[in-house]
DNA sequence: ATTGATAAGTGATCGATGATCGGTAATCTG
DNA sequence: CAGATTACCGATCATCGATCACTTATCAAT
């Protein structure tokens, strides 16, 4: 019925969010493997299938792209934490938590390094807050508030060696985040085993946020 | 009349090698400012005072001059440790040492950026060794050489844990990036006092680095 | 069925970019 | 003064992100 075009515009199927995924899977591919200034429009177009100017219908830039892909990096890190982030009682168990951001660094880095590592077209990078200012980003939602809200719950337990929740919190992602966008940054670098690097790097950031008195 | 200078093409002066310094110092604040990416190289040469194509006398591409400046602020580093990194007896000690390498990053946010955190043109950045494959590179005149050896020393006097000291040396290395890389990527963060936050996350590596058995 | 509206997509094209080419003025060397 | 060299530029190329006018398919309402 839905004849056969010269090019069929569409399978006549739902809704046409389904091309907007199409591009934002072939951008996230391409973009994880060759970077987002390696990889042009007409590449993704071609690799979703249709021309150039068809993604200008569904994002508004290239720039636009990213950004979603950005937002998702994140929201999808923010449901994994706060599924993950339970007790944190013991070392080990608040190594599991913080393990928990560094192992979605490793295991999705295409989406981490176009959410952190990627600088932005004004040369910097957005800000790790909410993903959108439109989006509805509650405060207390975000990745990194998960992170501040165990620090905090340690402190309260007289842990944390008296030092400042908030810079302990920013002191933790700070090295989380270095570990995880080094391995993904250079693989080229003759690293250590990567499973006892990741272990022994969780435990010390876990052993200063659970440390008794300074 | 073409081909009439407007400008002497130069004055009569000494090495060529001084346009080569202009167009660096041009490019590495540029590029600091508004990334790789976000500098064309008609903005580099009219920064100059040259044209466009002039670059390309000096640099076969833009590429290549982000890599030497790149190799330099390898090299400057690497100057630093050497004339910093001295005694390992104490913390403090060892947390001054430390804090060579991230004041360098903080001090010179251009070079760090050029350096370590700009992806390059395949979307990987160059490896953490030697400036160039060219270079004559003695083994153990890195950067990350003079972390690993002075790591090792304190594997030596027993600290350390019983660690790895490779694996640690690599830890910390990733520690000390991800507070750098945060700090000049996100400047809209509500970053903690940078002081405190600086010191209190050195003094964590340190501690681990200088563990007495784990 | 014909119409009109809308959704979906395309080829042609724009200004800007990185890079190359052939040519020119100035300087140095003999 | 002749030839080679140095330093540079205008013009131009293919490609990039983005925009435009235009076409085709689908569907609701006559």
């Amino acid at each position: 019925m839905p004849g056969t075009l010269h090019r069929s515009p569409r399978k006549a199927k739902g809704a046409g969010a389904e091309r907007r995924e199409e591009i934002l899977a072939a951008a996230l591919r391409l973009f994880g493997e060759y970077g987002l200034y390696g990889v042009s429009t007409r590449q993704i177009a071609q690799a979703v299938g249709v021309s150039q100017p068809t993604l200008y219908a569904y994002f508004s830039s290239k720039d636009e792209i990213a950004a979603e892909l950005h937002a998702r990096a994140f929201r999808e890190l923010e449901a994994r934490l706060k599924l993950g982030v339970r007790d944190v009682d013991t070392l080990e168990a608040v190594a599991t938590s913080l393990r928990i951001y560094i192992d979605f660094g490793l295991e999705n880095p295409d989406a981490y390094r176009v959410a952190f590592m990627i600088e932005g077209p004004h040369g910097r990078v957005a800000v790790a807050g909410p993903a959108d200012e439109s989006d509805v980003s509650i405060p207390g939602h975000t990745a990194f508030d998960i992170l501040r809200r165990m620090i905090a719950d340690l402190h309260a337990l007289g842990l944390g060696g008296g030092d400042d929740p908030e810079r302990m919190a920013q002191s933790i992602w700070a090295g989380m985040h270095g570990l995880v966008s080094l391995l993904i940054a250079r693989p080229g670098f003759p690293w250590a085993e990567r499973e006892a690097l990741v272990a022994g790097h969780v435990r010390m950031l876990a052993a200063m946020a659970m440390r008794r008195e300074g």
